[in-house]
RNA sequence: GCGCCUGUAGCUCAGUCGGAUAGAGCGACGGAUUCCUAAUCCGUAGGCCGGGGGUUCGAGUCCUCCCAGGCGCACCA
């Protein structure tokens, strides 16, 4: 990375001209205009405020004692800025090492991370997968992909509630589907799940077993709790397969109570002085600990609420031993998260154990018409129909490039409708395009192993080409921000502008010319892109195509 | 009423730590193909970065107030 490079040389300097400043807060950037070089840093202006130096003053100092086998030329331009202008080598250097590593990611993959445990999903089997789910589906299998790439230790994980109301519930209405099968005239009960999904379960079941659980009873309720959750759960898991996306771990809530975690927690919370009882009900001191109010763990009929066995179920997550847990929820969960943090602050958990992203709601524009989604109104689009509609591949890059705190809006019919408009395409064609010289130039050899030697790099050097070889090298800082941010959007801005320049340079110049040595650097320069195009579409879960 | 998120081109959105002249895609208009895939490229038009105040050498970015939208403020999950 060049940029490191450049702030490893300026913190050398100085620390020569005895200023005390840690690499990581040296501040290098890209200019917006090639008139200021390459690279820019702004210490002088600020050391100089500090020191109330003159700015420009001690930034010619600065530049006095840096050698000059990296940079062609190093300037002070406005108030104190110094640019740097890259020397050829410099550049190429990043790209041979690119090459002949074929590791997109260099060395930021190499050293041992921490391990960090994501859950996302979360669904209760009660209903199938929405558009919704879909987009944190996408956003937690991406952000799995990051940490992974970047060497940490990733489990995914997905949680799901396998007892208590909402299954009774589920099993209610599933039994007035049977009942409806087998011909009876039955309604749906208010708090029921309208949606249709249930009717085909309810005819397998009345087809298979007939008139045999024609009365509710305890044996009856049980028998459509199990047929429910199994149902529900292997839909889920299917329609998670439709997107690509594969869970490490299936934890059920239910596995809480049978090891004691709930009581656990209790007890723990209540050695802190963490409860108190109110109403018949036992409350959570959440105020004490910076939340808006009081949260009840325990309602006055005896069972707990959504929130206590939660908190069990991060007890059990510090327990196995992560570093960090990430969990993604959607925006209505915000008051949950308050309640969490104030629960586990109390139970002095680290700091920094809990995450969470909260992504903000996907609305889906159809005929003009915004719909909202309800579950439990059966009113709702389906992540099965609408991978099923636009593909794998759309759906994901669609899901991911909006940042998770935005609203992301999903305009269905057009992109169904000008699917072949759709930026995923644009990436994907890149990639195909290099392939397609691959094959072209009867190198398709050299795109498994390209072998440096005789290459002569230096002979790019044309605009577009200089700008794809920087690009190439911000690869991994990219990355870095993505994963830190929690924000697989960055690759998707990332990838269409690697795509766009390289679109624009296949446009201008042929990579196959009658000149063999400038065909041999824009090959290399081609397998190159090629390189990170197909490691960030990887991460996207997105395919990269050889033919389009 | 209080809290979280959002407000950037006609539309959908980028813009890591405050940096020099604010970007992309779509849409509109005008062009490019005897040549490695035109699912591409080039050009034009389009902006008080929601509004006011502040912090400083410098603000789309930080602080504050206001306005608008989404979500929340359950003994639901």
């Amino acid at each position: 990375m060049i940029k490191q490079e450049i702030k490893r040389v300026l913190a050398k300097r100085l620390e020569q001209l005895n200023f005390e400043l840690d690499r990581a807060s040296i501040d290098v950037e890209e200019p917006s205009n090639d008139e200021f070089g390459d690279f820019a840093s702004n210490v002088a202006l600020e050391l100089a405020t500090e020191d109330d130096l003159s700015p420009r003053e001690l930034a010619r100092s600065i530049v006095e004692g840096i050698g000059n086998e990296l940079f062609s030329r190093i300037t002070v331009a406005g108030p104190g800025f110094i640019n740097f202008h890259l020397k050829r080598d410099f550049l190429m250097k990043s790209l041979s090492q690119l090459l002949s590593s074929s590791d997109p990611l260099g060395e930021i993959s190499a050293n041992e991370k921490g391990s960090i445990q994501i859950e996302f999903v979360s669904s209760n089997p009660t209903g199938p997968l929405t558009v919704g789910h879909c987009r944190q589906a996408v956003l937690g299998d991406v952000l799995a992909a990051l940490y992974r790439a970047l060497g940490y230790e990733v489990e995914t994980e997905y949680y799901f509630n396998d007892e208590g109301r909402q299954m009774d519930i589920l099993a209610r209405t599933l039994w007035v589907r049977y009942k409806q099968a087998l011909g009876e005239e039955v309604e749906i009960p208010d708090d029921g799940y309208k949606g249709d999904y249930l009717v085909e379960i309810g005819e397998d079941v009345a087809s298979e077993r007939g008139d045999r659980y024609s009365s509710w009873n305890d044996e009856t309720a049980d028998f459509f709790k199990k047929v429910g959750l199994e149902e529900m759960i292997g839909r889920i898991k299917k329609d998670l397969d439709l997107l690509g996306v594969k869970f490490d771990s299936w934890f059920r809530e239910s596995k809480l109570h049978e090891e004691d975690k709930v009581e656990e927690v209790l007890s723990a919370l209540d050695e802190q002085d963490g409860t108190y009882k109110e109403g018949g009900a036992l409350w959570l001191k959440a105020e004490e600990e910076g939340a808006p109010k009081d949260a009840v763990l325990v309602k006055s009929n005896g069972d707990p609420t959504y929130l206590l066995p939660d908190i069990a179920y991060h007890l059990d997550k510090l327990d196995r031993g992560y570093d960090r847990a990430l969990v993604l929820l959607g925006a209505d969960h915000q008051r949950h998260v308050e309640n969490m943090k104030a629960a586990l602050s109390k139970l002095e958990f680290p700091p920094d154990f809990y995450q969470v992203l909260i992504n903000q709601f996907v609305s889906l524009s159809k005929e003009g018409e915004v719909k909202r989604m309800s579950t439990r109104a059966g009113e709702f689009v389906t992540l099965k129909s609408l991978v099923e509609d636009l593909g794998k591949d759309v759906v994901r890059y669609f899901m991911s490039a909006r940042k998770p705190e935005s609203h992301l809006e999903f305009d269905y019919e057009l992109a169904k409708k000008e699917s072949m408009d759709n930026p995923v395409y644009y990436l994907q064609y890149a990639h195909t395009r290099i392939a397609s010289i691959f094959e072209k130039s009867g190198y398709v050899e050299l795109e498994e192993d390209f072998p440096l030697e005789g290459v002569d790099l230096n002979e790019l050097g044309k605009d577009e080409e200089i700008e794809l070889i920087k690009k190439l090298d911000k690869f991994p800082e990219m990355i870095e921000i993505a994963a830190g941010d929690y924000g697989p959007h960055h690759l998707v801005s990332y990838g269409e502008n690697l795509a766009a320049i390289f679109h624009q340079f296949y446009n201008k110049y042929k990579v196959l010319t009658d000149d063999e040595k400038i065909s041999q650097a824009r090959l290399a320069l081609c397998k190159g892109v090629q390189l990170v195009l197909k490691e960030l579409l990887n991460l996207l879960g997105v395919s990269a195509p050889r033919k389009m």
